[in-house]
DNA sequence: CCAAAAGTGTTTTCCGTACACCCATGC
DNA sequence: GCATGGGTGTACGGAAAACACTTTTGG
């Protein structure tokens, strides 16, 4: 049987076609940890445990529209990097007709982010090394999402949007080393990002406890930049 | 308001949700130059118009699934490198409820596609730089394919797909030089292809006209591979 | 004065790029 | 013997990686 590209035009509303979801991982880190935030599935199937925020795309909205609805619903922040990540299907193995999920990624500055606070399925953050028992597949949109984040860590400046407006160059090390898992050389790592010219020095300087004050850094540019 | 994650498992068909349909970008290289796929539209939206080959997805079937059975039906062939590109929303501007576009994009060698002859919508190759009127916004999808293809080419060895099993260093050259859009030095590429150890020479050799024959060379292996 | 974090250069290694001539065959 | 395409090596430059000590502050 052929499918006709005629036939993208009128929908024979009757047959149960695949149904659309949106999810978005969401991204911050804490204190040298990435974290993604997970909300608790208070309904059947899976009940109980812990999944990625997500929702029925609906009818005339667009993607973008329906993870950013979803991104401002779980954190209150709008304005913050928010990439579509891979679509998979059959995560949901319940749905008669089957299930298309089209996945988008967010990074949030973790000091913004005010979590809503409900009385079920509430979300939190989760450390990606202390994951919880998850429902659907979701360690699998998780692992995919932390790889391409790691990949555009390497060429863009992605992480404006973990960080607040100043930020000594210790804290953005901080968050390079949370996001690939490793230690960075921190000579090299303040020569990578200057020479990238992402942020510029300020006149300002701040004292983290002990030890000498640092000084603050700001980005260059606050929209996605690719080198 | 809300969606909750509950809300994935029943779907109220009632409503007109959202259209699925997969389009599959197939890209060939003929004679030095770098060829897409394209129908004929036989139907309206567009008339007359060439448009990208796809349908909608059926209920029950994959993703996956689904473009290779596009793939098949254009091209005859099935195991080919094909990868998800990206989901596109309001290509389609006439579908009432709005539709998601999950496309792909496949990489065959020219010699094993026997393309479907078809009375109405015939498939045809067309030159990237040659490319007709396109119907919905297909352009920009073919533009978005080609850049990710340039990509993968650096760190994969997705060309293997493009290939018969033996062909030429010059021959390989020549499908890499298509796709970047630019002259190659033929020592740089020699030598770096053979140092991903992506290539293997064989004892074999092969006359292309005048000239001295040339070494036959198979790819080390006909699965994606990354470096 | 000591603990704590900030700040700073040089050397080596590796990879990408530029570049020109000889070799084997068909006609 | 000449036209045609196949095949080969070296040198330079820039980026990444390795590596250790001094400076400024708070307590």
């Amino acid at each position: 049987m052929k499918l006709k590209p005629a036939s993208r035009v009128p929908p024979p509303a009757s047959a149960t076609s695949p149904l659309v979801a949106v999810l978005v991982v969401i991204f911050t880190v804490v204190d040298g940890d990435l974290q993604a935030l997970l909300i608790r599935r208070s309904g059947d199937p899976y009940r109980g445990l812990w999944a990625i925020p997500g929702g029925l795309l609906q009818s005339g909205e667009s993607l973008v529209a329906a993870a950013t609805r979803k991104l401002v619903d779980e954190t209150g922040v709008q304005d913050v990097y928010l990439e579509q990540l891979y679509t998979f299907n059959h995560l949901d193995d319940v749905t008669p007709g089957g299930s298309v999920a089209v996945t988008y990624f967010a990074l949030v500055d973790h000091d913004r982010a005010r979590l809503a606070d409900r009385a079920d399925w509430r979300p939190a953050w989760f450390g990606m090394h202390r994951l919880p028992k998850l429902a659907f597949r979701n360690e699998e949109v998780l692992q995919y999402a932390l790889e391409r984040l790691r990949n555009k860590l390497k060429y863009t400046n992605v992480a404006y949007s973990l960080l607040p407006a100043r930020f000594t160059l210790s804290q953005l090390q901080r968050v390079y080393e949370s996001i690939l898992g490793r230690r960075l050389d921190k000579r090299n790592f303040r020569k990578r990002m200057l020479s990238l010219e992402i942020i510029e020095a300020t006149d300002e300087r701040q004292a983290e406890g002990a030890g000498r004050p640092a000084r603050l850094y700001r980005f260059s540019s606050r929209e996605p930049v690719v080198f």
